[in-house]
DNA sequence: AGATTCGTGCGAGTAAGTTGCATTTAAGTA
DNA sequence: TACTTAAATGCAACTTACTCGCACGAATCT
């Protein structure tokens, strides 16, 4: 979907920044923290962070916590679990959608967390 | 299991603010924070997150990074799982003991994420 | 007792994220 | 196209969950 189209769907402004991070995490289609893209963008991070916030509020972008402290987003497409490394802190998106249901609750995130592929041959 | 045990064990030295912390511990059976029982302990919380560091190397505690920031602990037992509410931050033990399995992974640990039962009764 | 080792308290430092406020800008209206 | 205004931005100060260096203290060994 055009970023354009996306950002007039809820009805904000289309601002320079706005843009920026949008094309980003189109392009990348994975977790990315400040830290990630900070030197790839145009902005001072607390522009980061309000938009990122409005983002998540609109469901445009989904965000977690990691294990070295620091919140990740990603553009919201199909859903799918993720899994961190206990080991190099790597993110990977799985593929797999989870039907796991909880009678009750609403899962709306499933991580997992371990040792991961190259961890684990390492070892 | 007893305290004195478990500290023997790994040949940890048994200290009064080790013997503190594993008390709680093992009384609570939950997922703790440095604040949810720093006004409960006689300690620096240097002195606290030191003491656990050790626990989690030594696999006596185990933790993980919540929506709030905090990192929270608890004392190793049984696999299970955890649920963490989006709305309230509350996190829950779930007692399914995860039969997931990923080629090349070793999964220790599976966080869900969503809204809890009393968050979804309030909505 | 003296020496070595490990644990602890204290205070200062770190870093991700937040907030208040003055200024700028997107976008609707004339 | 100029005018208007609410919303967005940059900057700097702030918050907070840890982390680290260091001096002191307690246990252990000889
Ligand atoms: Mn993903
Ligand atoms: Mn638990
Ligand atoms: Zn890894
Ligand atoms: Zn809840």
């Amino acid at each position: 979907m055009q970023i354009k189209n996306i950002i007039e769907e809820k009805n904000l402004k289309l601002t320079a920044a706005r843009r920026e991070l949008l094309e980003i995490f189109n392009f990348e289609q994975r977790p990315l923290c400040f830290e990630d893209i900070k030197d790839k963008i145009n902005m001072d991070k607390a522009t980061f962070y309000r938009n990122i916030l409005m983002f998540e509020k609109e469901s445009i972008v989904r965000g977690f916590e990691s294990n070295d402290k620091k919140r990740y987003y990603e553009i919201q497409g199909s859903a799918h679990s993720h899994f961190i490394c206990n080991l190099c802190n790597d993110i990977e998106c799985l593929d797999e959608v989870r039907p796991k249901k909880l009678s009750g609750y609403t899962i709306v995130d499933t991580i997992y967390k371990g040792i991961c592929k190259v961890c684990n041959k390492e070892s």
